[in-house]
RNA sequence: UGGAGCGGGUGCAUGAUCGCCGGUUUCCCCGGAAACCGGAGGAAAGUCCGAACUCCAUAGGGCAGGGUGGUUCGUAACGCGAACUGGGGGCGACCCCAAGGAAAGUGCCACAGAAAACAAACCGCCCCGCUACGGCGGGGUAAGGGUGAAAAGGUGAGGUAAGAGCUCACCGCUUUCGUGGCGACACGGAAGGCAUGGUAAACCCCACCCGGAGCAAGACCAAAUAGGGAAACGUUCGAGGGCUGCCCGUCCGAUGUUUCCGGGUAGGUCGCACGAGGUGCCGGGCGACCGGCAUCCCAGAGAAAUGAUCAUGGCCCCGUACGGGGAACAGAAUUCGGCUUACAACCCGCUCCAAAAU
RNA sequence: GGGUCGUUAACUCAGUCGGUAGAGUAUCUGCCUUUUAAGCAGAGAGUCGUUGGUUCGAGUCCAACACGACCCA
């Protein structure tokens, strides 16, 4: 049994972290929400959550602990689908990003809503667009 | 019992399991592990005021600008609070009020109306003259009609050709005197015969208050771009900059200053949580509040922790039982004192009115 | 966290000193034209973000609230 502990340095914490993920990873759309996954360098998963459009500081800090507590209790539903090869030695990042009128209260339903999403078919990353990012260059190096 | 007014309080509790953040101690001494302790609010919110604190060299004088507006207290301070005064509302308990000045000045008062402010006279009323009996002219008057949000004291009586503070009584107003009160003001007397329409959340006047920014303030440490390009001005005859918007005044100022272009931004530590602090008791005060003694240490910063599940017990709703459902507004970011706004359900105390039903 | 500003017709904006809210674009109708566009004539439409207050009377003055935008190191 794997532990449950779910320490600060297993979420994605810094403003460049979310940007990488979101210009190159593979998106999941659900009801109000998507999943975003890229591979890393770091040997673990990493969870990144971020509320878009819910205005009060309550539901929102609320959303995020849910989100966090199904994460802790199920961090093998990387897995669960074959879409994404993980090389041995490497964790994925996934971001959870949640908009407005996203309904579910309680770690049981996002179990549900995930389920549900992870049995359709990933989309391919966006390519960069023309205007934005001026960070990409300098990112793909990177990696 | 019902309705109502005022003041105050609570904002589910306990346990288990799995987690998160901070601190202390111990063990390993890179960093972790264990134990223990602590971990959202009455509004943490809006950012509407007031402060503490920090920087602007010291913050100086004048003008401009902004704020407050019954009095007296309270307070570190306030635009906040308390008590009282005045005005308004309610049968009442009680509630509401930006509540100085319109006899310093200026402006405005649309439409309607004769007239919107040094008064004036449309319909009227009364007197005189003329008359073709329809009225016309001259004068007096402001009680009545009409207009308007507002029409130059009100009511009643006397008086008169008709009327009018023309005269009188009461009320109001103005001036003045006395008494009481720290004071706002109140009460009483005398005089004047009415002069002073409204608007200052219009300009303004008076009194009092205010330097500017804000913890992304700011201090220290480390590293890097960078010896980058262009333009303008200047080197004691002073460019330019700081001190609030302006002026005065004053300070800084030399291989320099300013502006533009280009480049860079993922630093760390402190500020930073012991404070105009909380709780209890005693004392002073009508009260806001103040003083003394005892006691407690009570969240903290990284895009940011305080959560999830289950059980039991309360509470509310549906329901014959079993059972089912519900629990508001809302989340600390430098810290305090207020205000304002949001808020399910319930509890406590004091008070007022009505008296019904069984 | 702190600071600054805005909200008027479907859209973009005026509205000076409080006195019946206007312009352009768009829409609709008619004329013109073979038709469209253009042009000409006319019409429709507004809780002035919301709620209170001051005033005889608020788009305008004052206060609270709601929504939106921008700035800082």
């Amino acid at each position: 049994m794997p532990s449950l502990a779910l320490p600060k340095s297993s979420l994605l914490r810094q403003p460049w972290e979310y940007r990488r993920v979101y210009a190159q990873g593979l998106r999941l759309r659900g009801d109000h929400f998507s999943l975003i996954f890229l591979a890393n360098q770091v040997g673990e998963h990493r969870l990144g959550i971020s509320v878009h459009g819910v205005k009060s500081a309550v539901r929102r800090n609320r959303l995020k602990r849910i989100v966090r507590e199904f994460y802790r209790h199920h961090r093998s539903f990387i897995d669960w689908c074959g879409i994404v090869a993980i090389p041995p030695g490497t964790g994925m990042d996934v971001v959870f990003a949640i908009r407005s009128g996203f309904a579910p209260n309680s770690p049981q339903e996002i179990e549900q809503v995930v389920r549900q999403v992870m049995s359709k078919r990933p989309h391919p990353p966006q390519p960069p667009r023309k205007g934005g990012g001026r960070n990409d260059n300098a990112e793909r190096k990177k990696s």
